[in-house]
DNA sequence: GAATTAATTGAACGTTCGTTTTATTATTGT
DNA sequence: ACAATAATAAAACGAACGTTCAATTAATTC
């Protein structure tokens, strides 16, 4: 056999994509193997290679377009001209959503990163650093405003993000916690991380278990 | 050749952990074989198999081991009877010892879980449990005596463990900042973000940019 | 110093891996 | 309808994998 009927180029090519960001994050990148990958989408394992060259372009595909997809909410997300204090918030926000609706992409991104040649490794991590560059920004911005109490700029943000992505390690949708409330919960725990000044944030807040800027 | 002048069972057992432990961090353990081990060690693959009956033994031992370290360490660590702050003052601040001076073994217990049958996975994830118990407990305890500020004591625990363990991912020794440097920041992100209301930490901060619990 | 035990080598086994090649069939364009 | 092209299957490649086994030598025991 060769072609089958209604097969279509985009749409195995999207199948790949999502097959692979699933097993990847289940099984790990070496640990799947492209017969594996083949029969979750329904395809033999030489026809794969019609859509990346070899198994690390796939990885390096998926890892570059998700800190792609990163860059661009933030990009869209970020407001204009606001104080830190609001700017920080939306960054929270955009972290936490954009992981948690990527699980599996996350884990793929931060896990698989050694599995990546020293070329493309490098790439992945100046879009990451690109990323947490604007976190230290804020928290430059706010330090020098006096609205955060900070004693190390850089260290607070890589003490932020590890604590914001670690949302992705034991969330599971539909459980106790709605999105929500777990997005209010670490607003409130990073607000007062920073040690920010002026209650901005709690106007936001849409029910009552959050009493945490009542410390201020 | 067989048997080598100067072998010694215990010293050779002794290297192929160190070895594994150093090779599976960097590596990763579907990436390592047991050729890389046996080289990394001096030894022949089946040199290997006197010490460990199969590849996946060895991963188990090196984190099983690892973790009972890490409760064994509490244990020792752990005031006997002090107030809430105190006791989080040590749990921090033995957590983060433990995980520097063990980065590599921290680095294989944390990604390659996944590796793991099921029957084991369980082992590993009761003694992490137990562990992350102990966070739990304290947290509780500071916020029923009022003088923690927490909102969702399981998140708060999650997000407190995240945050430290992270200091793996990017702290390297002799760079910029001293381990008890490092110590000293996150305790007092530690204790903003709990909302203490007892500045009972503050005392033993050994030096002048930590500025945090003035914030209180 | 002979017998026993401990530690290791070297070769081999069957399996699985990523990948390539060739052939075959479905779809598209004219 | 027919040519061109796109999408796949099927088979095969050499390499590497975890593991086993028999042979061999060093250290230990008696």
């Amino acid at each position: 056999m060769a072609r089958t009927t209604g097969s279509d180029g985009e749409k195995t090519e999207a199948a790949v994509r999502e097959a692979a960001v699933g097993l990847i994050a289940r099984l790990g990148y070496e640990a799947m193997s492209m017969r594996q990958l083949g029969a979750q989408v329904g395809v033999q394992a030489a026809a794969l290679y019609r859509y990346f060259p070899t198994k690390e372009d796939l990885l390096f595909t998926l890892m570059r377009e998700h800190m792609e997809g990163l860059l661009e909410a933030w990009n869209t997300a970020r407001p204009a001209a606001a104080d830190p204090a609001a700017r920080l918030t939306a960054y929270v926000e955009n972290h936490i959503a954009f992981h948690i609706e990527r699980r599996h992409a996350t884990h793929v991104s931060n896990m698989e990163l050694r599995s990546l040649s020293h070329e493309r490794l490098t790439q992945i991590l100046k879009l990451r650093t690109a990323y947490e560059k604007e976190l230290r920004a804020i928290l430059r911005d706010g330090a020098e405003a006096g609205v955060f109490e900070i004693d190390d700029v850089g260290l607070t943000a890589m003490a932020l993000i590890q604590m914001m992505t670690g949302v992705i390690v034991w969330f599971r949708p539909g459980e106790r916690l709605s999105i929500a409330e777990v997005t209010t919960t670490y607003l409130s725990m990073t607000m007062r991380l920073v040690g920010a000044k002026i209650d901005t944030y709690s106007a936001a807040r849409p029910f009552g278990r959050a009493r945490a800027a009542m410390a201020l």
